[in-house]
This record gives C-alpha cells, structure tokens and sequence, in this order.
DNA sequence: CCGATATAGTTTGATATCAATATAAATGAC
DNA sequence: GTCATTTATATTGATATCAAACTATATCGG
C-alpha cells in the first residue's frame, strides 16, 4: 500500500479539487462546449464557430485583432479558427484599404443564413443553462467571469 | 456599406456577446488557463497537467474513468493527455488486478516532487485571482461554475 | 454456460489552443 | 527621410479537445 506523501497530504488534493477556480471553469467550459457542441451540430458549428461568427454580425468589417480580445483567444488561435470557416463560404477575408497588414473580416451571405437558422438553438439552449443555475443568478456569474477573464487587471 | 440583415440585427450579436454564458465560461477559461500555465511553466507543467497529477494524489490508484468526470473531460481527452505525462515519468500505469479492462494510474517519485514544488505557486495564483473578484465572491462563482458543469442533470 | 449488453480504454480525424518565431507594414524619434 | 519600434497577421510544433468507431473484458438474464 503506497503511504501519502505527508508534504503532498490528501487534504491538498483536495483543496485545489474543491477550491480551484482554474480547475472549476475549466471543467464548465469543457461540459458546455460540449452542450452548446451537441445543440448546434444540425447546423455544422462548434460553440466556438457560433461566437467567432456572431461577432462578425457587425457592419463595419472587424479586424482579426478586433474580435481577438472580444474571445479572449490568443490570435494565432483565431488566425487557425477562421480556416475551416472560410473553407466552408461562411466567412470572407478582405484587405483593409487604410492598412495593407490588416484584413476586414465579413460573413457572407451563407454565413448569415446559418447564423440565423441557428440562433433560436443557442437561445433555447442558453435558457436551459440559466435556468440550471441554483444559488447564484446569470447575471452574478457573468460579472464573476467577466472579473476573471480581466486576468487581474484595472 | 453593408446593411445589417433585418433578421439578424446587431441587438442579437450584442446580445450573445453580452448573456452568452458558453462564450463568458470559454473566454474565462482561456485567460486562467495561460495564466495558470505562465506560472507553472518554471516547473514543465500546463495547468491541465498540474490537475491531472493533483488528481492522482491518492492512495488508491485511480482508474481512467475515475478522474475523467472530475476533470469534466471526455475519457479519450484524458488518454491522450496521459501520454505525454507518462512520457515524461511523471505517472505510472499499472494493470488492475481485479479488472483486465481497467489500468490503476499512480504519480511517480518524479511526479510528487514536481507538483509539491509547483504547489505553492498554485496557491500564490490562485490567491491573486480570487482577489481579482469584485462583486462576487469565490465561493459563490464556485457554485455557479458547478451548477453550470452539473450540465442541467439532477 | 451463452448470448446480449454494458463498461474500460484506445484510435482516428478534425478542430482548438498557445508560445515562439517570422514577415510585413505602419508609426515614431530624430 | 531613416532607422527603431510597434502593430497585424501567419506559421510551426506541441498539446488539448471531442465524436465516432473500435477492441477487449465484464456482467447479467436465462
């Protein structure tokens, strides 16, 4: 029978298992992606691919490094992002006329549709989410990650 | 200039990008995670790896299909995620001895010592990161992210 | 015992994720 | 105007993530 470590005593693992805020939103970010994953299947997206398209929903043409820091992704996980969907006509890249390192980012006209076809889903299904909440409200949990995702600064 | 499509107004892209508690719960996860993972990277690990380890902290030997729902991770995530650990000779697996089909994971000597000298930073961030909530409290954010994994299930 | 079903884990193929690095263009200092 | 710095994006290599399909073993009903 392997002896605990008695500097490593099972009350630390316990500690980070009950108390850990990375390890908590990382567990609910893993059980709801694969909820919203299962809810818009019929439409051929990924949570992501849902959020990363509805940000485009803009007139004016985002930039890549506009919608970035709107995810919280890093933009070299964007840049990786934006390549099936533009293989699948959902997307269009366009230079910018101001700035030749720049490209405006736009949904097309499929994109659209699908976004539309799918948004009564992501609606239906982020109800159902709310609703799954016991002690705390959407709005305390969001304003909790919201200070989260600030990463400690002003 | 592109009009915005009728059915599909910006109200409804400011309304994901605003409520959607999938899009708050990944953003959040995506800055923990690189915030976690920049102060473990002194020690080699990723903060997926530090819990995985954490989570074999045990005297019993858990299996596969024991820590995955811990971790809310699918069990083939976590098999792949072993192998580099196990490369590494951070864990050890065993055959069960009761169970042909089940493998008993356990931490090497190598991998205590790793997690008890990355423990005390954990703690450091994660003391910083609860002093980044402001309206909300850990306890209560704790409660929200474990209702939302509980995934609407009793 | 035997066949049906369930469980433990792996594999495959696709996408997601980041750090580090690279390339190109814009901006700022002088 | 020129050089240094900053900004915008892309590429590479490693790990993470899941669904679907697979193998092997266990369990259960008869």
């Amino acid at each position: 029978m392997t002896m605990m470590d008695p500097d490593l005593p099972l009350s630390a693992t316990h500690e980070v298992r009950d108390r850990c805020l990375c390890l908590h939103v990382q567990r609910a970010a893993r059980v709801l992606a694969r909820r919203f994953d299962d809810a818009l299947r019929p439409f051929g997206l990924t949570n992501g691919q849902f959020s990363i398209l509805m940000s485009l929903n803009r007139p004016d043409g985002p930039r890549l490094s506009d919608i970035a820091p709107l995810l919280g992704m890093d933009r070299s996980t964007l840049t990786a992002a934006l390549k099936p969907l533009e293989r699948a006509g959902l997307i269009a890249a366009a230079a910018d006329t101001k700035d030749a390192r720049a490209k405006r980012l736009s949904l097309t006209d499929l994109g659209r549709d699908r976004l539309k076809a799918a948004l009564p889903v992501w609606r239906a299904t982020h109800d159902a989410v709310d609703a799954g909440l016991s002690g705390i409200g959407p709005d305390d949990l969001r304003q909790g990650l919201m200070d989260v995702a600030r990463g400690g600064r002003p």
